[in-house]
DNA sequence: ATTTTATCGATAAAAAATTATCAATTTGGC
DNA sequence: GCCAAATTGATAATTTTTTATCGATAAAAT
């Protein structure tokens, strides 16, 4: 009915916000190759989380609702999440078993099989990235960092080496990388996203804080922290007036 | 037989996740004090942006079709979004008023009265948080950082004075700061909480990929890096597939 | 072995968010 | 001053997301 009408009528959501994800046919447990929304996508990191941790201290099954609990949803909406994503039903009267739970969530979000990605922009934030422990069990597998700041090329950063930008193309071309970080500053971003496309990039994670376009069959995903953030001040106000 | 048995009534959304945000009394412009969805709230940033780049280009007036268009959203949404948090109308022919907008929102989102936080953990991200330049703009005043590094300790980082973990508290107190930015290890993150609350913060925004726990009346927000790279590797499959 | 009970999963209902439609309005040109 | 074009804003329709309800089921208790 409606659906990727492209050039037609309207023309927004090009190059994200879809809303919806496929799930990989490729999948062997996944239900039936179903569509997953972003907000359960989003919850899904938070419940494996939670899980690890609970896993670690020895518990076997989860009910859904201490893990509603831990992400403050409905019980519900947990079991329906699951429902969606993991290939394990759960057991009446214990829950979820929780290691093949982890492995559920895991195997869906594509953690098991890193993807390799280069950054470009090794300053603050940058050297953050390169060193955040957040990535190694995330799926995501930082491998070099590129840069137009001679006293740093040639250093290593968090043990990963610092290119020239020259060197860019070459290099993400030899090492087939997909995916890219943009971490320089606004007005060196869209110049910095057009490399890269240029050299092959499909995907593109910018925290520059800078609206940039991308062409067709990227994906960009402009990281705001200040949209967050401004998030969070709205809950602090509604708080403060008790 | 039902749930909701644990405490009382229901128990979840306890710090988070309301949902919707009122809009502080205090305002003047305002509509009237009309109820906003977090959706429109993170799209806001992304407006903001645009239209801060239209007005430097010269331009007075935007219609709701050109914002849509860059933040990947249907007119008709945009208008609404305007509609629950501008005061000023658009013109019919000509659009909205670029800075009579910008000052709407930026109004809105609290960006015109700094909020000063704290930072605890002065290593690779909080380095990165205390120099990044999309916060200046956006109603957040870092003011200092605290860490238990005895080496950078009385040191500097981006104009910001490092403090020992000991004097937190009684700067939180004298300032009156009420929002603390955690980007500390994993295993750090919930002392830290701990340490903050006790202090009188109220707000925390949280960087370590940890889950939480927060008294009542407390607003935590977890950032998930982790979270956003799902999504982002999540379409990256979708566009895989052609 | 039977009963009890906690927990799931499916279905239905409700709420929220987004999109479609269209009359109303204001600008800009004639 | 009048007409046409463009754009808003309000209302209605649709879609999506979340919550509620409840029977089914399997573990634990008796």
């Amino acid at each position: 009915m409606n659906d990727k009408n492209t050039t037609g009528t309207e023309a927004w959501n090009e190059t994200e916000e879809t809303g919806r994800i496929k799930v990989a046919e490729a999948g062997f447990e996944t239900p039936q190759s179903r569509e997953v929304s972003k907000a359960t996508i989003a919850r899904l990191p938070l419940y494996l989380r939670f899980l690890q941790e609970e896993n670690s201290k020895g518990k076997t099954h989860i009910p859904s609702e201490a893990l509603a609990r831990s992400v403050s949803v409905s019980p519900v909406l947990v079991r329906k999440d699951l429902a969606a994503v993991a290939a394990t039903p759960g057991v009446p009267r214990k829950g979820f078993a929780t290691v093949r739970l982890i492995a559920d969530i895991e195997k869906f979000l594509g953690y098991d099989n890193l993807s390799d990605a280069i950054i470009v922009g090794a300053g603050g934030l940058g050297k953050a990235f390169l060193g955040y422990e957040g990535f190694k069990n995330n799926g995501l597998n930082i491998v070099a960092a590129f840069d137009c700041d001679e006293k740093i090329i040639g250093e290593r950063i968090s043990d990963k080496p610092v290119y020239a930008m020259e060197e860019l193309e070459s290099f993400v071309q030899k090492h087939m990388i997909r995916i890219g970080i943009i971490a320089v500053p606004k007005a060196a971003a869209q110049s910095v996203l057009d490399k890269m496309v240029g050299a092959g990039i499909r995907a593109v994670w910018n925290f520059a804080p800078a609206p940039l376009i991308a062409p067709k069959g990227v994906v960009l995903k402009t990281e705001d922290l200040a949209a967050s953030l401004a998030i969070l001040a709205g809950e602090l106000c509604r708080v403060r007036e008790n």
